[in-house]
DNA sequence: TACCAGGCAACTT
DNA sequence: AAGTTGCATGGT
């Protein structure tokens, strides 16, 4: 299907530190989410992916208008209209939660790249095979289920370093219904927070990615070191961030981050 | 070698 | 309540 939108932009998608499951390849990218991998390929005005599915509108969160979003910061200051105008094919996808959790867990104290194959490490030891593009394998991400004798050792085997034993409690959490995942988008943003918290491994950051990735919580500001950077040498802010973004970049603050993410990560401040 | 990476839990004061 | 410290691991 073919997907006409001007803030729809491959590359700054799969390099903006949301989703670890977009693998470069020839002229696209190859996308693995929704128990699917397909090529994707840009165009000047949209992107054509080789797939009919409707899943691929929702994950891309095709109804909303991007645009819109980046009319509202792009007057608020001189940094955020060089953002905006830098990352304007940003989207923020709409992912699936347990991946997502996981999957954060594992970005605390570490960096994209090996985040990256510990993500796919897992997903070809424990995963679904889904398929075979141009001769490379694609596994879909475990799921609990498949986890269910995978001990703590055996995650650190996937180079996730010491937060082998969050991965492990979560897991086995779900399993024994302890949480639900899946049933937590029902609940108002603060208990969701709360819900979220309770987990092992996630504090205030990644609990922030998970509701703006896996929730669709567009307010929750994700603090990083990249982003805490941006707040103290361009917005001049080193004490109370939270205070201060939250204010300053509602009412969409989870996007105006991924901007200021994206931009400030590649301008390499300092 | 020391420091950093999409921080957090556990411990101390 | 607030501040400090250790943590796996590969890259620079």
């Amino acid at each position: 299907m073919i997907i006409k939108n001007c803030n729809l932009n491959l590359e700054q998608i799969a390099t903006s530190g949301q989703a670890f499951r977009w693998y470069k390849h020839q002229e696209g990218y190859v996308v693995v989410a929704g128990h699917k991998a397909v090529k994707m390929k840009q165009l000047d005005d949209g992107i054509e992916i080789e797939d009919e599915d409707n899943f691929w509108l929702d994950y891309l969160d095709m109804d909303r208008d991007y645009q819109s979003i980046i009319d509202i910061y792009k007057v608020k200051d001189d940094f955020l209209l060089k953002a905006t105008d830098f990352g304007s094919g940003i989207r923020i996808l709409k992912q699936d939660p347990f991946e997502i959790t996981m999957t954060f867990i594992i970005s605390a104290n570490n960096n994209i790249t090996r985040i990256t194959s510990a993500i796919k490490l897992l997903s070809e030891r424990y995963g679904d095979y889904i398929k075979t593009i141009d001769g490379i394998d694609y596994y879909d991400f475990p799921k609990p289920e498949q986890l269910i004798n995978v001990s703590v050792e055996d995650y650190r085997a996937c180079g996730v370093g010491y937060r082998d034993k969050y991965l492990y409690q979560l897991v086995k959490d779900i399993l024994n219904q302890v949480v639900d995942l899946y049933a937590l988008n029902t609940l108002s943003d603060s208990e969701l927070k709360k819900a979220l918290l309770r987990l092992k491994g996630v504090g205030e950051k990644v609990c922030n990615c998970i509701i703006l990735f896996a929730y669709e919580r567009y307010d929750g500001f994700p603090i990083d070191t990249w982003i805490k950077k941006v707040l103290i040498e361009v917005y001049q802010v080193k004490d109370n961030q939270e205070k201060f973004a939250e204010d300053y970049f509602k009412p969409y603050g989870g996007i105006a981050q991924q901007y200021l993410f994206y931009y400030g990560r590649t301008i390499k401040l300092t």
